[in-house]
DNA sequence: CCAAAAGTGTTAATGTTACACCCATGC
DNA sequence: GCATGGGTGTAACATTAACACTTTTGG
């Protein structure tokens, strides 16, 4: 695919990774909507899988997925990755699905809201959304250069 | 040097890096303690130097520093990488110490404490300071067994 | 008018910050 | 007894978690 953002998540380099010689992979994560994208290599069995239920994988892999999961899971509660996933113009259903969905939790409509809100780098649109068999919500923009700006402090607190 | 723990921090890989070619360094970083550790190549202007004070690298290696020293930052509110620089048996000032000279903050000593002592991972063993000139301090041990069972939660909070 | 999801506010609990006094040691 | 840093508690503040009702739309 071309024209996807990739972020780095590790690189495996350990001895015996692969039976014939020492492998070094560098392995990136990307957020994509798949509706958006083609693959574009059609042979060698590439196909879209569900993380929940993958068949096995070669070597190594199933731990490189893992780790980029986990990675992307922690990413995302400290960087505005998800937009990218996202039409430029979103209900905050839609956001909060999407946390919900990597992250594999319920979260309280309100609080998640409030959060949002809070951190002040969405703009309401004036739009709402169409087509919606309820009362439709209103579709924010995530504001990226108010984020760029933003003051990010050093210090979040020891915890571990 | 043998015997160090290295973390992995980050792979560098960009075309141009390099003028002759192109290479691929991956970043490891590693708490040691220099008193503890010889250098063992004494070629090639191989020293210690302060973070503070450093004088121009070549290519990107200043950004691969400052990548490393982010990531140490990072990783040591989040994991118990410190007291693997101290002895095995310290004190909450050399603890406190270490954390301000990585992070570069000022701590209030008694937050310092009550933090430390609530995630309920040092243990005291009754010995004592010695040698210094003033009411010495107690002496505490990290439980690194009692960390690697306290389950971790994924979920910290949204919030950048 | 019914179903479905949007929008909204308050309270309790928890965690964080700020801050001052007495204590034990070496000299 | 003085200087130095160790040890401790509390109150203000900020953040997070829990929770229910009214509103708007489509059918």
């Amino acid at each position: 695919m071309d024209d996807v953002y990739l972020e780095q998540v590790k690189a495996f380099g350990e001895t015996g990774r692969h039976p014939a010689a020492r492998v070094v992979t560098i392995a990136y994560c990307s957020l994509i909507n798949i509706e958006h994208h083609q693959l574009k290599i059609l042979a060698n069995e590439l196909h879209w899988h569900r993380v929940t239920t993958l068949s096995d994988m070669a070597f190594d892999h199933r731990q490189i997925l893992d780790a980029c999961y986990e990675w992307l899971q922690k990413r995302i509660q400290e960087h505005p990755l998800g937009f990218s996933l996202l039409p430029k113009k979103f209900s905050l259903r839609e956001l909060q699905n999407l946390y919900e969905a990597i992250l594999d939790v319920k979260l309280d409509r309100r609080n998640f809201r409030k959060k949002f809100f809070s951190m002040d780098l969405l703009e309401d649109t004036g739009e709402l959304e169409t087509d919606v068999p309820h009362r439709p919500g209103k579709l924010y923009r995530f504001n990226y250069e108010k984020y760029q700006k933003k003051e990010r402090r050093k210090w979040f607190g020891i915890d571990f």
